[in-house]
DNA sequence: ATGCCTTACGTTATACGTAATTATT
DNA sequence: AATAATTACGTATAACGTAAGGCAT
């Protein structure tokens, strides 16, 4: 039967000339490429080289083989692509997140690739991310730090700043920006389940929370309301010119984290379908 | 790389709906094909089947995977039928024929079927034919026994059949058939290179015969004479409805010859190529 | 009990790389 | 000399079949 990889042995060879550089760009050594080139001929039962003693050269069949050739590998592409893509489409996929920005930015970002595909998001600690990583209850997860195993594809994803969001009328809407510090005074809505960001809240003991559970309830709070209350610049993305209040970026480095994207090597393509959107 | 034949494989497993009868249509073992699907699996990074503990059931995925492989093996098909076929075309074949009768069938039957293919033809005797044979001189040979060794594929071709070619004034002309002994008195119009003919020919000592070797010249001398000649079934196929002669068939057995097709194994593509014409 | 899939294991065959050979530039 | 293709040879990988296990009908 064919061989996909001799007929891309073939090109190489079309393309470099001789074996010899022919098998070194292929990472094999010329005699193997020799053979499997003696072999391709013996499988097609045709003449495809013109053999001198020190040179070899296509024939013309060979030269119209080496066209088909490269047509059936495009072929060969686009019957894995489609796999691939059918699969990712049909399969819900699961991701772990340490904060609930990250599902909002990664919705944000299959809804502009136009992308029909579904993720089962679950909010949980690192630690039981990368768990579940481990144990395949997660295709790929997304935290606030890299994740160092083996077998494991971990590098930056993106980052999220928080903002403070005022009404106009409020005294903080002409700053440029501002600090933790300031919000010692505040009263401020909030909503409950924010993963990572929960650590930082809990340390602004001075500042009094109004916590709202139910996520559309507090966005109707928002707007019906003039107290303070978070925003960050993906939450920005999303609900834009509801021109009513105003964003101030927050200074401290605490209010800015970079998010990891993080899953097993054997889901790679996964991985690098999640880091192109 | 992906393997084609997994690919096939797969079909298989579709088309008879468990791996033990497809693989019983595939001639290998059942583990064997197990393993070949867990390996396509891996190699696309897909899940291609549902697996419950007795049985194994295509996933949507694996049946719309099935579809593509059914539509990449066929695109496969179609680069080897392009190869050979654009081969066959570039190669002059080289043919050895024991007779001139089977040059001008197979003339015949590549211009019925269209067929650009040159050959290139040698009058020999069985014995040089075989050895040019299996010296690779010739592609493939027609003699009128079969080839009877190792690597050599061998059947029967055709028949060619003799007849007497009179002009309808000629007493013959009414006859429905003669034999080889009603030829004693007759002087004949013959050409040389006959091949195989010529010992019955040889036979004929009571014929008179006048010899013309240029075969053009000699057809002129045909039509241009009254005199008796051969022709056969093959002959009557080219040169049709001259309507100037009848051809009455020859009865004895040895003018009729079963002509025999033999290549090497090798080149079986070439072999059934002729067969098909 | 029979059919089916999977895993384990030993063997075989295939594919590869190194080294040697021959020829060309 | 240097480059290139092929052949020879030993090794390592992988593919296969047999055997065995587990599970369902």
């Amino acid at each position: 039967m064919l061989h996909l990889q001799h007929l891309e042995q073939l090109i190489a060879f079309a393309d470099q000339g001789t074996l010899s550089k022919a098998a070194e760009v292929l990472l094999i050594s010329q005699p193997s490429l020799t053979r499997n080139m003696q072999q391709l001929e013996e499988e097609l039962g045709v003449v495809l080289f013109e053999r001198s003693k020190n040179k070899l050269q296509l024939t013309e069949t060979g030269e119209y083989t080496v066209g088909l050739a490269r047509q059936l590998l495009a072929d060969s592409d686009t019957f894995l692509e489609r796999v691939h893509r059918f699969s990712l489409q049909a399969t819900t996929l699961f991701a772990g997140i340490s904060a609930p920005g990250v599902e909002w930015e990664i919705q944000n970002r299959l809804a502009e690739a136009e992308s029909e595909q579904i993720i089962h998001f679950d909010l949980k600690e690192k630690e039981r991310l990368v768990q579940g990583l481990l144990a395949e209850d997660y295709q790929f997860i997304v935290t606030d730090s890299p994740v160092q195993e083996p077998n494991i594809l971990s590098s930056s994803y993106f980052r999220e700043q928080l903002y403070l969001s005022v009404p106009e009328s409020h005294p903080f809407a002409s700053k440029e920006s501002i600090q933790l510090a300031d919000l010692a005074s505040l009263t401020m809505l909030l909503r409950s389940d924010l993963g990572i960001w929960q650590d930082l809240i809990d340390s602004l003991t001075e500042t009094k929370f109004i916590v709202q559970k139910d996520w559309e309830a507090f966005t109707e709070l928002i707007s019906a309301s003039t107290l303070p209350s978070f925003s960050t610049n993906i939450t920005q993305m999303i609900s834009e010119g509801n021109g009513q209040r105003v964003d101030i970026p927050i200074d401290d480095p605490e209010a800015t984290k970079t998010f990891y994207l993080s899953a097993l090597e054997k889901n790679e393509r996964i991985y690098k379908q999640m880091q192109s959107l």
